[in-house]
DNA sequence: AGATTTAGATACCGATCGGTGCAGAAAGAG
DNA sequence: CTCTTTCTGCACCGATCGGTATCTAAATCT
């Protein structure tokens, strides 16, 4: 008997749709109305599939959720991870929050960010997915504070720089960029803003 | 006949509550779930009133939001209006961000800012009460940057600056310190973050 | 007192929420 | 072809949503 056989094709009937773009699609909707306000209704109908193959594909609402998010972070969101390998502390600024300008005005897509929508107000269903997204950003802030850290190591910032306040202040203007721009702020108006919070760079 | 008679005591057996006690629980039901995110059951059982009770006095959940909304603005908002009193445009700048601050971190409170909880994501039941929100921002950007305007009428501020990107990117940052706060950042870790972005003030 | 009006409590309304059960269709392996 | 498995579509579940009807009790007027 063959315990350890080669993965064949999966038996049964294959499924009728393609995963990842059914995922986008509901990344999509989670941007733009939070994990509360998007209704599984909302979502399916988006993704083109019935609430069944939803669930056999996905889990349930929230584990698809966190899948949204973790396609939101390596999709619209690589502009993170790629500001982080900038040669120097400046740039490494700089490419951060115009990035985050990009992502968060960017036409045809929703306004805002994935990770600030819906992260503020939750009822008692939406806490996991607020906890959820407060651990995101804070992964991003820390990521932030030790390239920063790093670069006081190498001298490429000053040795009295404070990394932690430097993550902290980069961050809380990119979460104001999410929030003005759900608000209806122009892409060249934020990208004034974000040129003005880096006109002192660093802020010491 | 009289018509025009005096009003006396209003007919009938009177309000067995404290109205304005009630709408300060709402508000604050409000300011930590947001509008969606409190039910009714919520919002009356922390009021101490039945259903009827409250819907006789403040009209629908609608209504009772932007009552709610208002007593924000006059009560734990009043920072906004106080700070553009300020003799001058630093005064002011650093006023506003100095009571956003307090205001988002304020212990006993909810964390965070009631005009920005829940403006963000919202599904179709919240739609009108996020507008309602992002007005309430425009209003404050918008009053912002005529004290700007009138700082550079009276040569507070430089003839070249420009009232509308100070009130924009002060918002921001303001804003970007609600989320924060809501993140778990503490009073003097934000207090730190306002000190910097005002470092280079005005960010011409 | 008697009339009037509202407070308060309870039960209820239709609609929608996230999540399932079921039946039939469809595609693979033999 | 048959058998097995998983697909899809639809109806349905209990719970909760915002909002209301009903009834009793209480308070202030004439």
């Amino acid at each position: 008997m063959e315990i350890e056989t080669t993965r064949r094709a999966p038996l049964g009937r294959p499924r009728g749709f393609d995963a990842d773009e059914a995922l986008e699609r509901a990344m999509m909707v989670f941007w733009e109305q939070g994990y509360e306000g998007a209704s599984l209704t909302d979502l399916t109908s988006a993704m083109g599939i019935t609430r069944k193959s939803m669930y056999a594909a996905f889990g349930n609402k929230e584990t698809l959720f966190r899948k949204a998010l973790e396609r939101y972070t390596e999709g619209p969101a690589t502009y993170a991870a790629r500001a982080l390998e900038k040669p120097n502390a400046r740039e490494v600024a700089t490419a951060f929050l115009a990035g985050s300008v990009n992502t968060t005005t960017r036409p045809g897509r929703p306004a805002g960010c994935l990770g600030v929508q819906g992260s503020l107000a939750a009822g008692d269903s939406g806490r996991v997915a607020q906890d959820a997204l407060i651990a995101w950003r804070e992964d991003g802030r820390i990521r932030l504070r030790h390239r920063f850290q790093q670069a006081v190591d190498e001298g490429d910032l000053p040795s009295d720089a404070d990394p932690d306040l430097l993550a902290r202040y980069l961050m809380t203007v990119a979460n104001g960029i999410a929030v003005q721009a759900v608000g209806g702020a122009s892409r060249s108006e934020l990208q004034q803003v974000a040129d003005a919070a880096l006109r002192n760079w660093p802020p010491l």
